[in-house]
Formats: structure tokens, sequence, C-alpha cells
DNA sequence: CAGAGAAATCTAGCACTGCTAGCGACAAGA
DNA sequence: TCTTGTCGCTAGCAGTGCTAGATTTCTCTG
């Protein structure tokens, strides 16, 4: 505290945080990797901890537990998620709820660990209470963006978390095996089919 | 093998099958009781061998592992679930999709622990290969029978997987808090509506 | 340039997990 | 009564997430 302002103290501070602000990001990465290569279960803090070439106490001083490390692969894969629907432009004659439904599934299946860390594993993120992450919220956003032409006079929310739930299940029932492959484009179909009809408004 | 067949060596050996079953269904039944307690995680085999008075090594002569333990409560759990869906007739003016819809929303609601192991955790219940158990057919057909009556000229084995994907989806997502529970009528009935609109095939 | 002080990192260990080898008690048949 | 074989238990292994305390490494002062 007393004299902590000299010239070369402060730059040797600097070079401290970016250094470790760059180890924080090397963990969160080789977490992801390595869940990706050989599922969650094989991330253990000691193996975690040799591929960044530190020992397991490391990890602590970044991340206040395992369970915070999933959180950060989440947020993070948040982000990508909501890149990704961002640049989901439908193609000639495509519904942009077609496109947003395909780039979603497809980002399930082709990254099912990290799917996994952000919506199946209990490992709470914020969600309703305090501070919900951004990148969350701007994936939502992007769902919302895509259901909101098709939505008509029904509640946009509730619709989207409609829309959001049918492809939250068809990834994890499709992941553990539970759905008939070959039905995928058929059930796709089913179910934009079911969503955009917005004729009229019925009571049932 | 040699002189087996003694007449009171027999009905020991009844006596004692009898014996082994009762303990082999009180081991699901503490491993259900206890993960809808106390969550999936205080579900360990020296907790579990406690609750039925046994040491461990008695789990593994009943069963493979713990997978195997969670397995067979899934699939009791199966049973139960379609037994359910089975006896959800609707109510006055109320059509059956909904019923069989509230059923299963309910079902997930009030023992997530149990759903969770018939439907989350990885524990892959063999589904595709072999021999799937018919608790879980039986579930699936009365999942086939609720949407049948709405699927028009449309796959009803898709439409199927539609409806139980969304309600599984819906399921998840709010066990999470991820979904907005003022918001679970609506949202029901979007999904209703959605689904059960038959009017006219699209292509979009 | 040497040494005090602080900061960062590692070693070693705890309590727990799923699982199993091998011993001891106990019951059934000779 | 003694043998035989089944049954369940005790004790232990390797691995988990996590942490206290020693040790090394670096920074700044005299």
């Amino acid at each position: 505290m007393s004299s902590s302002a000299r010239f070369c103290g402060v730059t040797i501070q600097n070079r401290r945080e970016r250094e470790r602000a760059e180890r924080h990001q090397l963990i969160i990465d080789t977490a992801r990797d390595l869940a990706e290569a050989e599922g969650w279960d094989a991330v253990t803090t000691r193996r975690l901890a040799e591929k960044v070439e530190y020992s397991q106490p490391v990890l602590y001083s970044h991340f206040k537990g395992k369970d915070a490390i999933v959180r950060a692969v989440a947020v993070q894969g948040s982000g990508e998620l909501a890149r990704l629907l961002r640049k989901a432009r439908p193609s000639r004659g495509e519904s942009r709820l077609r496109a947003a439904a395909e780039a979603y599934l497809e980002f399930a299946r082709e990254r099912p660990a990290l799917y996994d860390a952000m919506f199946v594993q209990q490992v709470d993120l914020p969600w309703g209470t305090s501070e919900v992450p951004q990148e969350l919220l701007d994936a939502f956003g992007e769902l919302v963006a895509a259901v909101e032409p098709v939505h008509g006079d029904r509640d946009l929310d509730a619709l989207t978390e409609v829309f959001w739930s049918s492809l939250h299940g068809i990834a994890t029932l499709a992941q553990g095996g539970r759905l008939r492959p070959d039905l995928d484009a058929i059930r796709l179909d089913l179910l934009l089919g079911a969503l955009s009809l917005t004729q009229d408004e019925d009571r049932l």
C-alpha cells in the first residue's frame, strides 16, 4: 500500500495481470478441449493441471472450484452460440426460423460437451438470480429475433421458450440416442410447420 | 448338482431366491428414495449400503455397478410414467394431448430425480440396441396414443418425437430454472395449439 | 551487488468416491 | 459331529475435489 506507485512497480503489475489473464483463458480453453475430446468425466483437476503445466492449486487461485471452471466454459460457449445464431442468415427461400433451428441443432450436435456444460449439467449459472451473463442473454435474444417474424399475435417470449425448449429437447434426446436418426428431417419440418402456422388463435 | 432335488433343498432355495429378490427391490427403492430426497450426488454406494443395512459389496452381488442401480431405478420409473400417462384421461372438454402433456410435465416436476435417471443422466439404457425395456416402450406408446388423434396426415412417429422432445425440453429447462414460471400456462397452450392445428400441410 | 520481504507455486495430505480381493462366520448335508 | 460351500464383511486400492503449509522465485531496498 505505502510505496506502490513506483515507475516500474505499476508496469510489472500490469505484466503480471496480463499473464494471469492469459493463464485464466488457457485453463478455460484446455478444459473445453479436454471435455470435447474425452467428455467431462475426463476433466479432473489433476489432468487439467497437468495439461496447462501447473499444479492443481493454481487452478484454485483462478477459480473457486471445478464447477466455476465448467461455468466459465459454459459462458464462453454461450457467446459462441450467440455468434453462430447471429450469422445464421437464411439462404434463399428458407425461413429465418429454420436457419436458426438448424444452426442451433448443428451446434449441439458438433459440440456436445460444450452444449452439456451450457444447458445440461446442473452447474447452475446465475440465470434467474442476480447477474445473468451477457452471452446467455445474447443467445436467447437471437432466438427471439428468429421467432419474431412468425409469432403473429402470440406471446413472443412464451413462443420463443417453446421454440427453444423443443430444440433443446431434440438436441438432448438425439444426443442420448433416443430419437430415430432417419426421422431427423421430418421431425424438424413438423416442428417448424407447427410453430410458424400463425393462422388464427384457438383456445383448446 | 448331484443330489439337489431333495424335498427341503428346493424349498430352501426358493426362500433364498425370494429373499434375494426382495433385497434387490429394496436396493432399488432405497436408491430412488435417497435420490429423490437429496439428489443423485447423495447416492453413494456407502450411504446406500448403510440405508439397506448391508455392506457395499452386497450391492455388487446384485448389480454390476452403481450405473446398473441407476438404470434399474430408471426402468421402474418408466413403468410408473407409462402407468401415469395411461390413466391420464382428459377431463371434460380437454384434449387427450393436453392431458398427456400435463401428466408428463407433472411427473417431471414432482419427481425430478427419477426423471433425471430416466432421461438426463448419460447412463445409457439399451434403447436403440438389443433389448429396450418394455417399460420404456409402454411410456412412448402412451405418447403415440395421445398424439394419434391430432396427427392428421403427418408422420405419427415423427410427430410424437416432436411432442416428446418439446415436453422433455420444457421439463429439463424448467427444472434448471431457465424458463419463466409465469409463462408456464401460456407456453403449454402455445405448444398444444401449434401441434394440434392440423389444417393443411405446408412446405416452408 | 547482497539480502530482506513478499508473492507465487508446489508438495503432501485429507476426506471422499466406486469398486474388489480375501478372510471369517454360518448354515446345510453326511 | 464334522465337512463343505455359500454368504457377507473387513480392509484396501486407485482415483476424486480441494487445501494447509513449506518452498521456491521474484521484487525492491540498503
